[in-house]
DNA sequence: CAGAATCCTTGGAGATACTG
DNA sequence: CAGTATCTCCAAGGATTCTG
């Protein structure tokens, strides 16, 4: 368990000198070099909470409870299998509370644990980035296309073919 | 369905404030309903750059350029068709940018553009809070673990096998 | 209402071979 | 080296049904 924890990992093997002064960091210095291994517990958590209905769900889901109907309503597109798995998965790294109202109609309510809190934090500021960049997002897609049209005019080149057609909708 | 407690979000471009308004801010002010739509521009990037690849790459890709063959070696196992296209689709939306050098033996640097690294600092953070709170999760998982083959052994409360083994589909 | 169980489809993703 | 093009496979995930 302790394989990656502080360590600079350092498994590039240095066989090619590209550029051994990391960025302009000179306070982080591990900035980069984070343990990338894909056993590595680092990257097995951030693959989960890297999830799209994770990170959904952490990202509206807020200290006060939610019921498992409003969330399903407020998480558009899940399906109710997503839900409750994602929602266990939460659950299990504590990072949401699951608590049982024994009520005639069942009550189940969802929240945030501290800990959880925490990393709302992280990921709402990745909405806002996304928020604030759609539009520049945007026009770099246009323009992209754009270019990708024209050089598949002249040669074939085809890559990415989701051009003219962004929306996609799934029945 | 009741409009008055959960009405759809309407979109809001980005005049809002970005500044931390917590939970525990007035109800009205929705801070925290953003356009959770599926054909929401806002989430279609999210799902894009929540991708496991993306983040992986956008994380390790820092000011300075990377080599294809690099990248494959840094972001451990991904597949050479993986990395092609998520490298694709970031470049597309304006997040890395691709340098072909003409060289005998082609080369290839990838590197963030300026509104990707802006993107990799919030993505930093995220790498930065797994790392912190990875210990947490491990105490949360095994506790969580430890409840569950207890409520199991009792009575039946199956739910979400360990998820680091394998599949389980006991007959 | 909250979830479990089941069936079934899609496409994500690895492996391999070929090219410039 | 840096891709592209195929083939294949498996599991993520949707739809449906059935309970307490």
């Amino acid at each position: 368990m302790e394989e990656g924890t502080s360590e600079f990992p350092r498994h590039r093997t240095g066989t090619e000198a590209v550029g051994p002064a990391p960025c302009v960091d000179d306070y982080a210095y591990d900035a980069r070099q984070w343990d990338t291994r894909e056993d590595c517990e680092v990257r097995q958590i951030l693959d989960r909470i890297a999830d799209k209905w994770s990170l959904l769900v952490i990202a509206l889901l807020d200290c006060q409870g939610l019921r498992f109907t409003e969330l399903r309503r407020e998480v558009d597109g899940i399906s109710q299998r997503m839900l409750t798995k994602t929602l266990r998965q939460l659950e299990r790294d504590g990072l949401v509370s699951r608590t049982v109202h024994p009520t005639v109609p069942p009550r189940v309510d969802y929240a945030l644990t501290p800990l959880g809190s925490t990393l709302h934090a992280t990921i709402q500021a990745l909405v806002t980035w996304t928020e604030r960049h759609q539009s520049e997002i945007a026009t770099a897609r246009a323009a992209y296309d754009a270019r990708e049209a024209v050089g598949s005019a002249g040669a074939a080149a085809p890559a990415l073919e989701a051009a003219t057609t962004p929306v996609d909708h799934r029945a």
